[in-house]
DNA sequence: TGACCAGATGAAAGCGCTGTCAATAACGGG
DNA sequence: CCCGTTATTGACAGCGCTTTCATCTGGTCA
């Protein structure tokens, strides 16, 4: 029978719900964790005084007495601006049905905040852990490795990942949305962003390879605070300062390209008649815009769930890792309306 | 002196690290946790310790033996709408500097979840809990309570706080949206939202208010999922379906006055001119969109950043309540340009 | 010089839970 | 009717860390 010290913290502890139950603190354990082992009458004495007692497991002690925390971990750069919805979600509909707690730390786009985001992570023991991007530092990296867990990176391709690998070409990305004005006759392509990863930097390059394969000039204006829609005026507006003979855009998100769209509604410059704009990541809101967004579709619900079912696998599989280990999932042009032939006056 | 086991699970413990550095399990804790406490030369030779074998401190057993797990519990109702932005960058502004991590849960808009959620958070034992709204479930209510740690809820006023209250009262709020647009001539003011939780309807029940004290007519369509830009359009289409005559809408948030808006700009109808719209929590897109949004400014960074100073001094305090418990932090209705007077054949 | 004290260190005892293995009860076949 | 099986249950020993208390220095003061 089990003793019930009252508990020092003034808690209520498993062994005050398996004294009431008239049980030992190991049924009491088992009728909550594995309850086909234990006889139906007593689970449900030990069920009725959780319930009494209002309990709450302790996930501290046990997860430190069986060395499973159930926890997923997951660092993004951002929580804020739309591009890592679908991605959480994705994740959240993979573990939370295999009972695995997803945890999210935003890192804030400051490589040093990641390193130590990811230190964080590590004390927590998660099971896995899920990274955006591939620009971890050498003794994030490191830890990582010792840690033995599953870890994914995502959103850009790596050339030597850490472990698994789930992404797409940022920089033929940029070079696809860039082409893609191009295409449409534009002479003078400008590119606003703010660079703060290496996958919008990537992008960039890419803008910078297409602009320079159709002889055409770089025109592009940078900031260096994370993006959000009104920063995209701003930035619209410093390149229509700079370069004011541009007719199409290459924003490098979504938020700023709506920005840019405001701005242009404002100033009353007409999209696409006037000016074409091109989004990145095709976010939500880029579809219902008036008028609607062109953007490039990145994978990100696919990406994350990806990354879930192989670290399931993984889990599952008592750590083996599947054969492959780099998976490129590509994206698409989504062509709407902000994006047209540049003015007849201007195509030169 | 240690006996330093080779861990069962393989990880670097303390005991490795203290055999390392020749001293005992205690000293090496001491001297990571409590330098002070240590001779320079010991403190010397367990930091290099843990250097060398990349020690990573396990935080789980640290918080189960201290019962001190540097916490504090956040639940929020959605992380993707951009209302809670400000909010949790305001705690992260109070906690982070205090050496305390916050721990964010995504309750999605659902009240089962949102319990879930709490017992979740209490099975980690944060220090405090701060929670969006006051609409726990009974079973919640009781287990915050018997925690015994800081609770604030915020973002409305509780008749009967569970612990600290932090709000203002989304009625008035909806009455003033209303007003406003009453105010302003207006006898056709419909209403759109997703009213998913009470502050939602709190707001709708200030319309209604205000709408029969002007002796008007109620006009409402609302829909039972999160509340996002596209669902504005549709929600604005519909209301102008069933009520040709509405010419002005007060929109229950600013994601869904930005779809009405684009909704307005696909269909040619004029904001102002032909329909005023104003929204509801004065989101940062808010003012840069264009007609700019008129909306009713929440002061999410200001409650949550009392919180978060609130409950600083509790567990400074070792456990005393401030002698005030209910905060009334108000909201300020901010006119902008898409709320004006109604066209001049349908003032009547 | 000896009692005394502060500072530094270590041994032991948990924190609340789970894994392991032993113990018991229940049951059926030979 | 005895023994091996199977189904339940419990005792015990940690998980890795911190807290408490005892120990042991070396110095200080009368």
């Amino acid at each position: 029978m089990a003793k019930a010290r009252k508990s020092s913290t003034g808690r209520v502890t498993l062994s005050n719900v398996a004294e009431r139950a008239g049980v030992s603190v190991v049924t009491a354990s088992r009728a909550l964790r594995k309850p086909e082992m234990v006889s139906d009458d007593l689970r449900q004495r030990v069920l009725a005084s959780v319930k009494d007692l209002a309990y709450v497991p302790n996930q501290l002690a046990s997860a430190l007495a069986s060395s499973r925390t159930g926890r997923i971990g997951v660092i993004v750069p951002s929580l804020t601006n739309g591009v890592f919805n679908d991605y959480i979600r994705a994740l959240h509909d993979v573990f939370v049905p295999a009972d695995l707690q997803v945890l999210v730390i935003n890192s804030h786009y400051v490589p040093g905040r990641e390193e130590k985001a990811i230190l964080t992570m590590l004390g927590q023991f998660p099971e896995a852990i899920v990274l955006a991007g591939i620009g971890q530092t050498p003794h994030a990296r490191r830890s990582l490795q010792q840690a033995g867990i599953p870890v994914v990176q995502t959103m850009e391709l790596a050339k030597r990942p850490i472990d698994i690998n789930i992404g797409l070409s940022q920089h033929d990305a940029g070079y696809a949305a860039t082409r893609h004005l191009l295409d449409l006759g534009h002479r003078h392509v400008g590119q606003i962003s703010a660079p703060l990863d290496s996958r919008s930097q990537s992008r960039i390059d890419g803008y910078h390879k297409a602009v320079a394969e159709a002889g055409a000039t770089s025109m592009v204006v940078a900031v260096d605070q994370p993006s959000n829609v009104p920063s995209g005026g701003h930035l619209l507006s410093e390149l229509l300062a700079r370069w004011p003979s541009v007719t199409a855009v290459f924003c490098g998100n979504d938020n700023l390209a709506l920005g840019a769209l405001f701005e242009c509604q404002r100033r009353g410059i007409r999209v696409p008649d006037d000016l074409s704009i091109i989004g990145f990541n095709d976010l939500e809101v880029s579809a219902c815009a008036y008028p609607s967004l062109s953007s490039i579709a990145t994978p990100r619900y696919e990406m994350a769930r990806l990354a879930g079912e192989l670290i399931l696998e993984i889990i599952r599989g008592s750590g083996k890792r599947p054969r492959q280990r780099k998976f490129d999932l590509g994206f698409k042009l989504v062509q709407r309306d902000s994006t047209g032939a540049p003015p007849a006056d201007r195509t030169k």
